[in-house]
DNA sequence: CTAGGAGCTAGAGTCGGCTCTAGCGCAAGT
DNA sequence: ACTTGCGCTAGAGCCGACTCTAGCTCCTAG
C-alpha cells in the first residue's frame, strides 16, 4: 500500500491522484505525455508513477482551468511558464488575464442562455397553468432582460408571436 | 438577388442565413442533416435553399443553445417536440429545466476558475508592484472565496505557500 | 460567350480530448 | 502456486461537432 500518513507529503499512486482529481488514471497519463505536469512524477522502483501531494494539487488546478475550457495548449504553456521558474512572472500573468476574459465570455454566452431558457420556461409553465391566470395577455412577465447585443450574435428580443410557436 | 423588402416575411439564402447565425454554410446544412430545423427547408427551382426568417430565428435559437453546450441530440429532440406541435409541452418543459440546471452547474464551474484566476492574478500582481505595496505578508487580501464544496471535485482553499511557486 | 459567384450533393477529413486495448510486470493475500 | 489488484507501454480508437473537397448547376454581369 502506498499511502500513509507519515513524515512530510504523502506519496500517491496514479489511482489516488485519479480519485483525487477526477480526472481518470488514462487522462493521468495522458496528460503527462502532454507535459501539463511542471516535473517529471517519480517512479517507484518497478516503473510505476509516484505521485507527490504538490502534483496532485498542480493537476487539480490544471483540472479547474480545464473546466473553463482553457485549451491543452494553454495549460501546458502556463506550466512551462511555471518549469521554467522565475523572471517569467509578466508572462504567467498575461495568461492568466487572456483566460479570465474568455471565461467572462462564456458566462456571458451563458447568461444569455439562461435567459433565453426562463423565457421559454415562462411560457409553457403559463401555457401549461391554463393560460389565463389572472395576468393580461402577453405582458411585462415575458420581458426577458435580453443583454445588450455587444459584439456578439444578435439575439432579437421575444415577440408576442413566440409564446405558442415552439 | 434572392432578399427584397417585399410582402410578409424575407426568403434568404444560405449565405445570408449563415450571415445571421454566425454559422457556416456548411454547419447550416451540417444542422439540416442533423434534423435541427423543425420544418423541412424549402427549396427554390434550381434546388436551393429558401430559408425564411422564421428559419432564421430558430437557428439563432439553436446557436444561443448550443452557446451553453446544449449537445445537438437534446437540440434534436427539443425540435421534435416543437416540430410534432401541441401537446407535448410538459416534456419542453422537463428538457428545458433539464438545460437550466446543466448551465447553472457550467456557471459554477466557471465562477470557481475565475476565483482561482483572480487569486493567482493577485499573487503575480503583487509579485511584480515590488511584493510589499503596504500589506502585511500574505493576509485577507488573498482570501479567494472558494464556493462550498459541494459535491463536485474538492478544491484545497489557497495556502501560503501557493504565493511564489505555482 | 464567358467568367464569377452562389449554391448543390455525397462523402471524406479534421480536431480536441480523451478512452481503450493488448500484452505485460510486480507484489500481496489465500 | 495462483489469483487479484494495480500499474506499465505503445498505439489504436472514439466522439462530437463541424469542415472541407470534388465535381456539378445555375444565374447574372460584362
Amino acid at each position: 500500500m502506498l499511502s500513509g500518513v507519515d513524515e512530510a507529503g504523502e506519496r500517491l499512486g496514479i489511482g489516488e491522484v485519479a480519485r483525487r482529481t477526477g480526472l481518470s488514471v488514462h487522462a493521468l497519463r495522458f496528460y503527462e505525455r502532454q507535459g501539463l505536469l511542471p516535473g517529471p512524477v517519480f517512479r517507484d522502483h518497478s516503473g510505476r508513477r509516484v505521485y507527490t501531494e504538490q502534483d496532485a494539487d498542480w493537476l487539480i488546478l490544471c483540472v479547474v482551468l480545464r473546466g473553463s475550457a482553457m485549451p491543452l495548449p494553454v495549460v501546458r504553456r502556463y506550466t512551462e511558464l511555471v518549469r521554467d521558474g522565475d523572471g517569467n512572472e509578466r508572462e504567467r500573468l498575461e495568461l492568466l488575464r487572456g483566460h479570465r476574459e474568455a471565461v467572462l465570455a462564456q458566462m456571458a454566452q451563458l447568461q444569455q442562455s439562461i435567459d433565453l431558457i426562463d423565457f421559454k420556461v415562462a411560457v409553457y409553465e403559463d401555457l401549461l397553468d391554463g393560460g389565463d391566470s389572472g395576468l393580461p395577455g402577453e405582458n411585462g412577465k415575458y420581458a426577458v432582460a435580453q443583454p445588450a447585443p455587444r459584439g456578439g450574435i444578435r439575439v432579437r428580443s421575444p415577440r408576442p408571436s413566440d409564446r405558442c410557436r415552439r
